[in-house]
DNA sequence: ATGGCTGGTAGAACCAGA
C-alpha cells in the first residue's frame, strides 16, 4: 500500500489579508498540508474558521503580533513537536510537526537580513547568518527523516535570480549567503527538491517584488522559497511545481506557493 | 544607484519586507 501526501509551502504575507485567495488555493489544489510563513497574526486571532470548514482540523500555530509568524494547517494527523528559536531573540519563525508515518515537517521563515550585506553595519544580516548556523548545528544531529521547507530568503544559483551579476551584492544572492546556505545543506545532505524537478539552469523563481509595474512581464524574480528533504526521502518525492498563477490572483502575496507531492 | 508596493498597527515625516 502507498499513501500520497501533497504538501505546500507559501509565504502568505498576512494570512488575514489573504484569506480569500488561501481558500481559493485550498479548493483548487486540495493539499493535505499547508505550511504558511509571515502569517502576521497572534495565535488567538488566527482565522481558523475557513480552514476548519474545508477539513483542515489540525492547526499548529506559532504567531506573534505584527511581523513574522508561521503556521501549519493539515487535513491529515500532524502533531506539534518543536518550535525552535534559531534567531535566539524570541521571534516566531519556526514550527515543527510529525506525521503518523514518523516523517517530520519543519516549517521555517528565515530572516531576510536587511539591506546591507555586512554584519558590522547591519545587525540583521548577522542575525540571518547566525540563524543559518544554528540550523546547521541542528541538521548535523538530525536522524529522523524530515521535510524542511519555507522561506529561506536566499536564492543560491545563478538561475535562481533574474540577473546574477546585478544581484551579487544584493542580500539574498551574495556569495557569503550562498556559501552559508551550502553549509546548511551539506550538514544533513539535504536534497533540494526544487532543482530535482526543475534542474539548473532552467529559470525557477518563487518571489516577485510588489514594486514592479507588471511582475509577470518584467519577471524579475528570485527563488527564495525552498523544499528540502532528508536523503532517504528523495525517492518519495514524486512531483513539485511552483504555482506561479497564484502570484497574479487578486491582492496576492509576493511569494508563490510551492507544491510537492510524496508517495510513502 | 534609485525607486517602486504592501500589511499591521498606530494614529507616523512609522516599521518591515527583500
Amino acid at each position: 500500500m502507498s499513501d500520497t501526501l501533497k504538501i505546500v509551502s507559501w509565504n502568505i504575507n498576512s494570512v488575514r489579508a489573504r484569506i480569500d485567495i488561501v481558500e481559493r488555493f485550498l479548493r483548487e489544489e486540495e493539499p493535505d498540508i499547508l505550511c504558511l510563513q509571515e502569517t502576521k497574526v497572534r495565535d488567538d486571532q488566527f482565522p481558523e474558521g475557513m480552514f476548519r470548514r474545508l477539513g483542515y482540523n489540525h492547526l499548529i500555530l506559532n504567531g506573534q503580533p505584527m511581523h513574522h509568524g508561521v503556521a501549519m494547517v493539515s487535513r491529515v494527523p500532524l502533531h506539534e513537536q518543536t518550535r525552535n528559536d534559531w534567531q535566539a531573540n524570541g521571534e516566531a519563525r519556526h514550527i515543527g510537526g510529525i506525521l503518523s508515518n514518523g516523517v517530520r515537517v519543519e516549517n521555517v521563515y528565515i530572516p531576510a537580513g536587511g539591506e546591507i550585506a555586512d554584519r558590522e553595519v547591519n545587525p540583521k544580516f548577522g542575525q540571518k547568518l547566525d540563524f543559518y548556523q544554528r540550523m546547521t548545528d541542528w541538521s548535523q544531529d538530525l536522524k529522523t527523516p524530515t521535510i524542511l521547507l519555507g522561506d529561506f530568503n536566499i536564492a543560491p544559483l545563478e538561475s535562481d535570480v533574474w540577473n546574477h551579476k546585478q544581484l551579487l551584492k544584493v542580500v539574498s544572492h551574495t556569495p557569503l549567503e550562498v556559501e552559508t546556505m551550502k553549509k546548511l545543506q551539506d550538514a544533513h545532505g539535504w536534497v533540494d527538491i526544487g532543482r530535482k524537478f526543475i534542474p539548473d539552469p532552467e529559470r525557477l523563481f518563487t518571489w516577485w517584488s510588489y514594486r514592479a509595474r507588471d511582475w509577470r512581464k518584467s519577471d524579475k524574480g528570485r527563488r527564495l522559497d525552498h523544499v528540502w528533504v532528508s536523503p532517504e526521502l528523495e525517492k518519495n518525492a514524486v512531483g513539485h511545481v511552483v504555482h506561479e498563477d497564484a502570484r497574479g490572483w487578486s491582492k496576492p502575496s509576493d511569494h508563490a506557493p510551492l507544491i510537492t507531492e510524496f508517495k510513502f
